[in-house]
DNA sequence: TTGTACGCGTTATCAG
DNA sequence: CTGATAACGCGTACAA
């Protein structure tokens, strides 16, 4: 209700300038210790809070980051965000989020909003985006960094395709689009697919399916992990079940027929955990006991995943930290010239995995007793 | 790249003032038709993006809306927030969002934001908030509108409840706590446990249960209503099943012990549509069918739901609008004063639920054939 | 109907 | 080390 106290107000009430203030708040080393100490303090106690849209018109840039993202329907999505949220909060920055549906002229509206507002950061989840957002982005003086942006699956087709650097900003990208500025922050989906396959590889099992996901980047480059896995171990033949992501029901007769037309012990990667919840509900339908004749690992370890039924073995991807990443890449200094750690994924152990040799040989066939399967 | 053009740019190249430039842009009648149209399209080509900050600064006021909200990790709370962000859109105002988790320091911290960012709106979508939250906001100058704000089901316990309304204002509760400008918006959540009830009264169904869902508002309310329509038909015993939502295992338990308790046929409401998948599946595990031995009626309508086995018949809740409600509660003209026209909920009908009647009385017990049932 | 000039709260430049 | 002062881009009395 009182209106708010300034700059000024804490000058008159020390007697000092509002300059001194100003630079005193800010850190300046030019202004003594003493007098830094004081304008802080009586900035707390009248509780002084800075403008911050007096101080984006000065500065010709606001503390807001741009966010253009889908939808935040899942879990996933919305650990990301919340990884961007609090790395954001760290650098004093605060994300501004828009829904784009992937609809492009939200997205346009979008960087429209932020120019006005003078947003010199943006990230891009958006596995739909299209590459003239980030030019547009670009050639009004924003830096971006794009998360999962799908159209590496063209990179990797082409044969321009690195896997094994998490977190690994290509520049090279941007550049050959004639862009600077642009981060690619991502995960090391080849490896996860790999690090779930050598996990039953490792298990001891001789039979393998994947149940992949829809046509985009983190599916082909599951499966691409899934495979190199299984070649370096020099096991065939691979099963690869498709069906729409989209349609569970699909789904459930994809991995239905499968498993009727094989026998245990049977080891199967998920393009993700909802998937492995799709073939945990059907191996339970069919008779199928997990993990004794089924080993199921998903990847990406949501919440969710603990509390299946079996509890989900799953390969964690660091989400937030990924976030992070992208706004780090933009805000963090000398991280461009330093390089950004790589992130490794994990493994998550828990109920939905066995050894293949702890199974027993007996049959286990899908006729069983499956009434009293609950 | 270019620096960005301003009011003086567009003034200069029409040989006007930036007064009239300004007038012109934001349609002020005293302005000739003439020039203010020459200024819109001198504005237009020149493509002229106003400065929020600026704007902001000498206003006072951003266009800003603040919005807090836990997470937005199901479907129903990203419905929500795009409901807000679009509303918000035609307003020309843009939603900013924090992710509090729930946390108070987080929501205080988020305050602090808004009130820098000259935000003087701000939306509260917390079942978990608690009042001092709003006692801040509105000591700082915001206006509020608090979303499925729990703390109503103090108001139910103490008499001070009314239902029937939905998105009714009600100024009462703010005033009570010393607070004006604070409007609640919400669910007709009575109407809808009242309505998924009617809607199995009406299909001839005589043994009821309800699958409750958490401590909260709108789960005390649905389950309200559902016993108020049960009352209201005479009907008697109901049966209601009560365990930790987030613990799928304790519902599929809660529900399968009731389950071999009772016979066909059977009319079943659940919380929301998760819980009624819940049912769903559990149903199926025991040989029950749906809906010939058992129709289940879900609330919320999240696009899920008719990806189920059967598709969910549900209560849809008109989510985003709801969203938009609290918009307009705040940015909308006279709304105060002529009142919010309320929102009724509707009946989705698809195939998990059908009349007692077509339900063949053979014995389809719990017992079954449970193996075929996929 | 339009133009002039001031101020919103900061930061940065230039003196002292 | 600190103080005065000029912008930043826009809205709006007040004057014409």
């Amino acid at each position: 209700m009182a209106k708010p106290v300034t700059i000024r107000d804490v000058a008159a009430q020390l007697g000092v300038s509002i300059a001194t203030v100003s630079r005193a708040l800010s850190g300046d080393p030019a202004i003594s210790e003493l007098t830094t100490a004081a304008v802080r303090d009586a900035a707390r106690r009248m509780n002084y809070r800075p403008s911050a849209t007096a101080r984006a018109l000065r500065m010709k840039s606001s503390t807001l980051i741009g966010v253009i993202v889908p939808v935040m329907a899942d879990g996933y999505l919305c650990e990301l965000v919340f990884g961007i949220q609090n790395e954001a909060r760290t650098f004093g920055f605060k994300p501004l989020f828009f829904m784009s549906e992937g609809k492009e002229d939200l997205e346009a509206e979008a960087l429209e909003v932020f120019c006005s507002e003078q947003v010199k950061e943006l990230i891009v989840v958006s596995p739909t985006g299209k590459p003239q957002l980030l030019r547009k982005a670009v050639d009004n003086g924003l830096r971006v960094s794009v998360i999962n942006w799908d159209f590496e699956v063209q990179e990797a087709l082409f044969g321009d395709f690195h896997h094994g650097n998490v977190g690994k900003r290509k520049p090279s990208l941007g550049a050959r689009m004639g862009l600077q500025m642009v981060y690619r922050v991502e995960f090391d989906d080849v490896g996860a697919g790999a690090m779930a396959t050598r996990h039953l590889l490792d298990l001891g099992h001789r039979q393998f399916a994947h149940l992949r996901g829809p046509n985009v980047r983190s599916s082909l480059l599951r499966l691409l992990g899934y495979r190199r896995a299984l070649e370096a171990a020099g096991r065939w033949p691979q099963h690869v079940l498709t069906a729409e992501p989209a349609d569970e029901i699909g789904q459930e007769r994809a991995v239905a027929s499968f498993l009727k037309q094989v026998k245990p012990s049977l080891g199967v990667v998920a393009y993700d955990d909802q998937a492995a919840v799709v073939i945990l509900r059907v191996a339970d339908d069919l008779g199928w006991r997990v993990p004794q004749d089924l080993s199921v690992v998903g990847i990406n370890d949501i919440q969710f995943s603990s509390y299946t039924k079996p509890a989900l073995t799953s390969v964690a991807q660091p989400t937030r930290e990924l976030g992070a990443l992208a706004v780090r890449a933009l805000l963090g200094t000398g991280l461009a010239a330093r390089g950004i750690p790589p992130l490794g994924e994990s493994l998550v152990v828990r109920m939905s995995t066995a050894t293949a040799a702890a199974a027993p040989a007996a049959s286990a066939g899908a006729a069983g007793d499956a009434g009293g399967a609950l």
